[in-house]
DNA sequence: CGGACAATCCCAATATGTTGGTATATTATC
DNA sequence: GATAATATACCAACATATTGGGATTGTCCG
């Protein structure tokens, strides 16, 4: 699996893609939310990472959470209900699904203040994923150059570096690339 | 497919995200997702929108449920703790923030069914299912003729076939529909 | 029987994407 | 201050897709 500097392990893909976009949309560094399931967390060898994990799988980390915190990441629980102790768990903190903007944007400076900087391996850049988001919406090279104010010329660069970094070749691939990464940006 | 918009009506900016992404990454004609709150509701004049309300400001518009339906607009319940009782309430459809993928994508279909201008009696045949999930997977119309022992310009005529049913011109289009039926994988 | 439809095949013109180069300016990073 | 990464731009040749026609078989059904 790839490294990125952020990861979900949500049983609910709402709130999976809802962390993702908030995640995102904030300035904090934070250039890739990965999903993934609890046993990644056990084979894994993340770091300097920012792990949500929903409260109910806590049991399933609790014993190798202190390796995982050596490794430079934070551990945030994601509770739902809103009646999860944090004291006797082993979060760094606790993010309630019902929490307003203010205070996840809160939590989220404390968390990039206490983490040393984050470096993203080999992701697409801003352009790239800006250009992915418009080739799995159907659009052509022609329209994403208009779109964009650059030549297609340049388009087609980054779609070669998009291809070549990510090793997906055909449209469809990048489609459900972009799909299941939830890079598609639908708010222009 | 039709084009229209989406509300949504949730106290959580980590759910109302998390739609926003999920219905916005769908190709169903969805091109926007508003964030409301219930008031919003009674005034606005909304038509032939999905509108998604969080399931505890069901009292809130009962009352003028009927008018907003004939409007032609779809009122869909989000209920996070799952013990929400639709019978008895004024939504078309419940989502429940713990629904899986294959739920989500299934309901959503329900809907577009239900508003689209696309006849549900315009069924692919099974030769151009085979040809749609092929072309999903990124295979070439030559590859694809390889595949099924056909002439490459047989495979060109499903494709338009294809494209006339859904009205879905775009390979990235055609990939997203093959994934919301299933016909390619769209899991991890 | 005749109409609708599915599945098959063909052609030509045009549009679009891919490949393999080269190249420059700017901005991060070491 | 050097190096790497990013964003930008261009070209030519080739591959593939799209569009707009036309056509033949067989099957199902009223």
């Amino acid at each position: 699996m790839q490294t990125g500097n952020s990861v979900i392990i949500h049983s609910s893909p709402i709130i999976q893609q809802g962390f993702k976009n908030i995640l995102l949309a904030r300035n904090i560094g934070i250039t890739d939310v990965m999903v993934a399931v609890p046993e990644d967390m056990l084979l894994n060898s993340w770091k300097d990472m920012l792990i949500l994990v929903e409260t109910q799988f806590m049991d399933e980390i609790k014993e190798h959470a202190k390796v995982i915190k050596k490794n430079g990441n934070c551990i945030v629980g994601v509770e739902t209900a809103g009646f999860f102790n944090r004291l006797d768990s082993c979060f760094d903190d606790i993010f309630y699904v019902y929490d307003n903007l203010d205070t996840i944007n809160q939590k989220l400076m404390e968390y990039i203040s206490g983490v040393s900087d984050v470096k993203s391996d080999n992701q697409l850049s801003h352009r790239e994923i800006e250009v992915l988001t418009l080739v799995a919406q159907g659009f052509s090279n022609k329209q994403i150059a208009d779109q964009l104010f650059i030549s297609i010329h340049t388009v087609i660069t980054h779609r070669k570096n998009i291809t070549f970094k990510l090793g997906i070749k055909s449209i469809p691939g990048l489609t459900l690339y972009a799909a299941l990464n939830n890079l598609v940006d639908f708010q222009r």
